[in-house]
DNA sequence: CGGTGGTTTGATCAAAATCAAGTGAGGTGG
DNA sequence: CCACCTCACTTGATTTTGATCAAACCACCG
């Protein structure tokens, strides 16, 4: 299981994507007191309509948000890497008006409202990297407006495998133009509004154009170029670069 | 042409749907410096790529924020009402990552980027509810991706007009179960990802059902409960309480 | 009074959902 | 160690939803 010091080192790098931090900021958030818990596969980790007190980082595995309506059908609305605070917006919308799940084990590094608060309130510059990482939130779920709204099922499958392998490029999880892929086609479909037998054949016919190879939780890009002119995937979105 | 008075009122009325703000707070956010521009409809406020030095506060009329495929197709994101910042996200993301149009002639207070740090340096509770502000479009886009991930067209029309008539309500702009609804058939089509000539006969049925009464820029609620009820609509995650 | 943009209608088509049955691999208990 | 159970994946047939194509209609405006 992930130590103290591996998921504040994920937080690190992940926020470094985005933002430029000073050593002062990294040592101060070395410094969170962090409750590490580790969660099956599946697991609920933080429920519609709870009012957490604390935020999840997660240190380790791989995570969703999603939404359910009535009838039981579910929406993936962002998938969660190591480094994520996918309920950071808690800090300031008390309840939750989603759930967060693990797609993996996973392991989450709690950290008390107070604590982040008493964080971003001695360094502004974390404070704006925190803002920073919720309104990047919220440019992911506008381009999944744009995802769902307005591109075909080949393009949405796309689009999704292309930003998966940005953000984890950026995180260091691509190698060999590999990267994890952790989820079912179940899991697939909900993330790009489909039926899952409609995934397949979707994914069967993403596979021969000779884009892509997907199997045993992996995604191997054999044509990167192609797969982002298949999902019109602009990584502006992204804005994963402290001036963009 | 609105004033600046009416702008920060228009802001400040905004604001208290879901924040607390002390006398100051509303003192302060009256001696912000703006500069008030007129805009045609369907003029173009602020477009994908820009970098802009200042927020737009929305002072009069409405507006969409909006962002194209490369074969031209629209997708609505948002529909903004006066007293909304649409930008504010531009404090922390530079490059704008989609285009913001007004629907009907507005009157926008452009306000300094360094105007808006001053005054929330000065006053922390007006920071967070700046922050909260920018979640709570966070979770508007979410509820967006259900809609248009796992809702059929009529419940997607359905949760649209739902929803608006909730947030028209909130400040001040429905009376006697009517609100005005600036927005063409396309423009609702380019909100709910549907074809123009199915949202027509997705509308005849929707007024069928008795719910409602559409026409001449304006919507009336005959039957809200069961409009509520056809869009599977929860008003959770509009979070209009300083405390939830 | 003609043009323009929005709305409406009908006919046809295509994309994706649904229904129904397998297949296959990993994991568990006898 | 093997039988079987479960869950994911795959395939085919059929149906449904919403898109597309095409044409009118209508109101407002210059």
């Amino acid at each position: 299981m992930a130590t103290a010091l591996q998921a504040t080192d994920a937080l690190i790098r992940k926020l470094r994507v985005e933002n430029v931090l000073s050593d002062d900021d990294v040592d101060a958030v070395r410094g969170l007191p962090l409750e590490l818990v580790a969660f099956d596969a599946r697991a609920r980790i933080v429920k519609f309509g709870e009012r957490p007190s604390r935020c999840g980082l997660l240190a380790e595995g791989f995570a969703v948000r999603s939404k359910s309506v009535p009838d039981g059908e579910r929406q993936i609305l962002s998938i969660h890497l190591p480094g994520d605070i996918p309920d950071l917006q808690s800090l300031e919308l008390h309840v939750l008006d989603h759930d967060i799940e693990a797609l993996t084990p996973c392991v989450i590094a709690f950290i008390a409202h107070s604590a982040v608060q008493a964080l971003i309130t001695a360094r502004p510059s974390l404070r704006s990297a925190f803002w920073r990482e919720t309104l990047i939130d919220a440019a992911l779920f506008r381009e999944g407006m744009v995802n769902l709204g307005r591109r075909s099922a080949a393009q949405r499958l796309a689009h999704l495998l292309s930003e998966l392998s940005r953000r984890m490029d950026a995180i260091g999880l691509k190698t060999n133009q590999s990267y994890p892929l952790p989820m079912t086609q179940i899991d697939l479909a909900d993330a790009i509004g489909l039926t899952p037998v409609h995934v397949n054949r979707v994914l069967q016919a993403l596979r021969k154009t000779g884009a892509v190879e997907v199997g045993r939780g992996e995604l191997r890009l054999t044509d990167a170029e192609q797969l982002f002119k298949l999902g019109e995937f602009d990584p502006l979105y992204l804005h994963q670069s402290p001036s963009s």
